[in-house]
DNA sequence: ATATATTCTGGGAGCGCTCCTAAGGGGGAT
DNA sequence: ATCCCCCTTAGGAGCGCTCCCAGAATATAT
């Protein structure tokens, strides 16, 4: 075996010494043309590749973007949510030529191990936290540290962190005007856990909308976990109530409500308008096909990924909260009269 | 700003030298118990974390692995598949207390550059490729390298890398028979694209079963591209030829053949069965449920990182490839008159 | 022509760790 | 008591890079 290829071993080959040979490496200025196309031959017939651990360490940058989704979500990775949103913040990522770590936590006894390791010198210039859970123990934790983080959701005290979220309570106030604007009566929710602050804000939107169509819920609330089945057990409870429109505050609830519906021998639309939140699922997925909150999650993304970047470059200082809107996504299940183009 | 932390200012709190620092933390043999207890009590006081950089530059070892996803499937990050094979990957990943790196290429422009990435030297251990596509440059490519890496799908030439795959080809025969052993005669095929091996297999594999079972599919067989609309268009034309029983060669694609069947005024399973492979939705997803060929996709991820551990650790030297089996569950869109335990 | 900027290049120092060798110290065997 | 061996500890060397400063080369001004 040859000797290593290292910046030194370049040099040498190209007769000039190794700090030359990292300029060309890294773009840098002040450096001849000759000298730069020398070098830049020999980089590329050897297939030089600097090595990311000695650059860490001699710079204290790698390079490298951590995605952390904490144990109680990881389990929901299969939600169409997380694919989009690695989608999102894969491709901002190597836009920006840089690299993604993913820390998807098993269970709580796991996540202490996993953080010792997100927050290891040298090995992450920053984080994107998933914090859908209220009173997240990760962001206090990171806040201690000076490892720079964006959250991805309403963290708890919005004004001290980096955050990206969408537009939760707007989204689900919308719900509730949309189906009392069809007439429905007799609103009903299917709401997400009361732990994250997702499933808080869009229960409280939803509650706004209502109210501000002149109605009320007299009871009509059941609480899911994100999942079809907690959404067909919630509906089959609701049913019993007689109503007339639910809001399901996932896709995923949602396709569990309408199973339940037409399992009761009920027809969705007719007798039960359905409008979910998300927006995510293809929309032969359900039948009916699914009216519902879209929410942009893959710019949401890229978004964190985009400002992370900044804090890491401390470009950016001081804690910036960005909201994306929502928006509403007129199908079949409201039994809105709206033609539909497909 | 106190002095940063190094193994060298541990050991000089905890009265002992930079190297018996290392062994503490390492876990290495030959320490005595009461100085490794006062070290570690130091190394806890002050939160000391080891240096990843410094680590990987001096032990030529990171501890992180990579899952390369090429883009020719990055788009269909979506599909639950991904999600699934993540979280198994992830799981195992963590299991073995590494860390992993997630590489999903956009378009073919970006590929090359994220293959720079992968192959640096000091980044990672070792890759996992999903190798979904024939002739996969990267796997040529890494073979170049002295990167070690685990193919997961079926490689071209399956003798000279390591792989772990799913029968795709048993399941897909057992999709036919089941198909033919149900009463079904005018048998087609919406398979999956052609250039990748599992779409190859799945067809190859039907094409078996289909035969053995003394019928033939008389041109009844349209390509698909994993999706619900592609296999709604699929179903659309192969209706033409009244077809009374169809396999899908993904559940999405089954979706959408579904909504075709029912679009055309026609009842499955009564007039059209449908069997799919996959097994990854959930079963409310689909009206009727689907019949699918489910397969392992967490344990094959699972199985991936051990085996690819094992390559890192030299454990493994000789290429093997893992076949895991699939399974037939039976549900609601094959017509077949079992009893369904829900 | 000389003086002064400006561009380009080289090499020392150091990042924090692991690996290795060597030396110190305490026990058991003789 | 003496010797030897093994357990324990210390510190040098080096991994490959970046950062910085000094010196050489070249360009520009006077």
């Amino acid at each position: 075996m040859a000797q290593r290829l290292n910046l030194e071993e370049i040099g040498r080959r190209a007769g000039v010494s190794r700090s030359t040979v990292s300029r060309v490496v890294n773009g840098e200025p002040n450096v001849s043309p000759q000298t730069k196309k020398r070098v830049e031959t020999i980089v590329a017939e050897t297939g030089y590749r600097p090595h990311a651990g000695a650059r860490s360490l001699a710079s204290n940058s790698t390079g490298v973007l951590g995605l952390v989704i904490p144990s109680a979500v990881a389990t929901l990775f299969d939600d169409p949510y997380f694919g989009r949103l690695v989608l999102g913040i894969s491709g901002a990522t190597n836009e920006i030529q840089m690299t993604l770590n993913l820390f998807l936590f098993g269970d709580q006894a796991d996540d202490d191990a996993i953080v010792e390791r997100v927050v290891a010198p040298g090995l992450l210039d920053g984080v994107i936290v998933t914090a859908t859970t209220m009173g997240n123990p990760l962001i206090e934790y990171l806040r201690g540290t000076d490892m720079p983080f964006v959250v991805v959701g309403r963290p708890d005290d919005a004004t001290s962190v980096f955050s990206v979220d969408v537009d939760n309570r707007g989204g689900a106030r919308n719900a509730a005007s949309h189906l009392a604007g069809l007439g429905r009566r007799r609103l009903a929710l299917i709401s997400a856990p009361s732990n994250t602050t997702a499933g808080i804000d869009r229960r409280s939107g939803y509650l706004e909308g209502v109210a501000g169509a002149g109605l009320s819920l007299d009871g009509r609330i059941r609480e899911g976990d994100w999942t079809e089945n907690s959404g067909r057990g919630a509906m089959q409870e609701l049913l019993a109530d007689n109503p007339d429109g639910v809001f399901a505050a996932s896709d995923r609830m949602a396709i569990g409500a309408v199973r339940a519906i037409s399992d009761a021998g009920l027809n969705c639309p007719r007798d039960v308008a359905v409008v979910s939140f998300d927006g995510l699922l293809h929309p032969d997925l359900a039948s009916p096909r699914l009216t519902s909150i879209a929410q942009p999650v893959r710019e949401v993304g890229e978004r964190a990924v985009r400002l992370l970047k900044s804090v890491v470059d401390h470009t950016a200082t001081i804690p910036e909260s960005v909201v994306y809107p929502t928006e509403l996504v007129v199908r079949e299940s409201c039994g809105s009269e709206l033609p539909e183009v497909s």
